[in-house]
DNA sequence: ACCTGAACACCGTTCAAGT
DNA sequence: ACCTGAACACCGTTCAAGT
């Protein structure tokens, strides 16, 4: 096989580093994932990772792209109502997969450096029930800024219990996110109902 | 005046710390906001800090109650959905006074070491609507989740571009704020309006 | 009651240099 | 293209000891 002197296999160390720092959230903890640590697993040293990302700040934003890329679409088949609990729901799963990653998104949503397109996604599934433009984005920012903030919560407790710093909370996250859930769905309900003055 | 040798003044010095803390935050940013750094500031050793807190999670934790504790009380003659948006508004609004606090409280809520005392109020005030229980915890986390996130993004965004990393981002928050509030609140209405099962 | 001194075991990042 | 060596300027926390 000739070998050509640019890149033939772009970014496969890129993949492999993420792995590792899925690697390293999922059996110990974000306090956990140093460049030093992530390096040392991949048997290279610390700097070597400044030659794939500029910073920590971007390598923690494509470990969130790549965290929240795995989410289903929702089926065309189900009602806007039912889209817009489906996709809610499919993040929250997405994170919860992985040990507090729901901080990792909401750091690296926050940066800007991270992509958005789950929120997108719900946005133009409000949009379809027929919400002008501001209702839709409210919709989607209500729901995603929920699903972050439960999270973030819900993984923080989890990783205080497996260090037994504290016993069980006694929460119910679920039923939390279900509740809340669905408020702000029949607020989006009430909006698609209204007639628009402008579109009458 | 007789010294009694046991503390007279309490905890005095702990609020200096905080108050030190809180003009790292406006002066410069969380990032800075080291134990080091503080005990610098208050011309200090590192360790010293460690008699008045038992470490730097409490101290935030701290500090994050300090921040939500100025919070008007919403006036009793409001009805209800307007003292739903008056606390919301008011709890963003402690948060903007103080650079990055959005942080410090998600953290220090997650961490299960803080109050959540405008939380309890809000989820009081959609009880007195007529919602039940349920879904007045939901409206609550709704709520607090939407601030707390949509502020993270604010502070951080408006950190970064302070340092000129990041031109101006475009958004504003404060419409993007009030977009998803007015759909949360509407969906409180709609389980204020709804007959319940159990109690028609 | 409140603080210091000295130490431990870490961080993220840079830069020149190697292969 | 990808990594090392060596260094810089930091962290949070502990523990014995001072006053």
């Amino acid at each position: 096989m000739p070998r050509v002197p640019y890149p033939v296999c772009v970014s496969n160390t890129r993949g492999d580093i993420l792995t590792a720092a899925r690697d390293i959230l999922a059996e110990h903890s974000l306090a956990d994932l140093s460049m030093r640590r992530l390096a040392t697993e991949l048997g290279v040293r610390p700097n070597a990772l400044y030659w794939h990302f500029t910073d920590k700040q971007t390598l923690l934003a494509a470990l969130a792209d790549d965290i929240l890329g795995g989410i289903p679409p929702a089926p065309e088949s189900l009602p806007w109502d039912e889209r817009l609990a489906w996709l809610a729901t499919g993040m929250r799963a997405a994170l919860l997969a992985v040990p507090d990653s729901a901080e990792v998104v909401s750091s690296s949503w926050a940066s800007g450096l991270s992509a958005t397109h789950i929120a997108d996604e719900i946005a133009a599934a409000a949009l379809q029930a027929g919400l002008r433009e501001r209702d839709a984005r409210g919709v989607s920012t209500a729901l995603c800024q929920l699903v972050l903030g439960l999270t973030i919560e819900e993984q923080t407790r989890a990783q205080m219990e497996r260090l037994s710093v504290t016993g069980p909370s006694g929460r119910d996250f679920t039923v939390e996110f279900t509740d809340a859930l669905g408020v702000i769905i029949d607020g989006a309900r009430t909006r698609a109902d209204t007639p628009r003055a402008d579109a009458p």
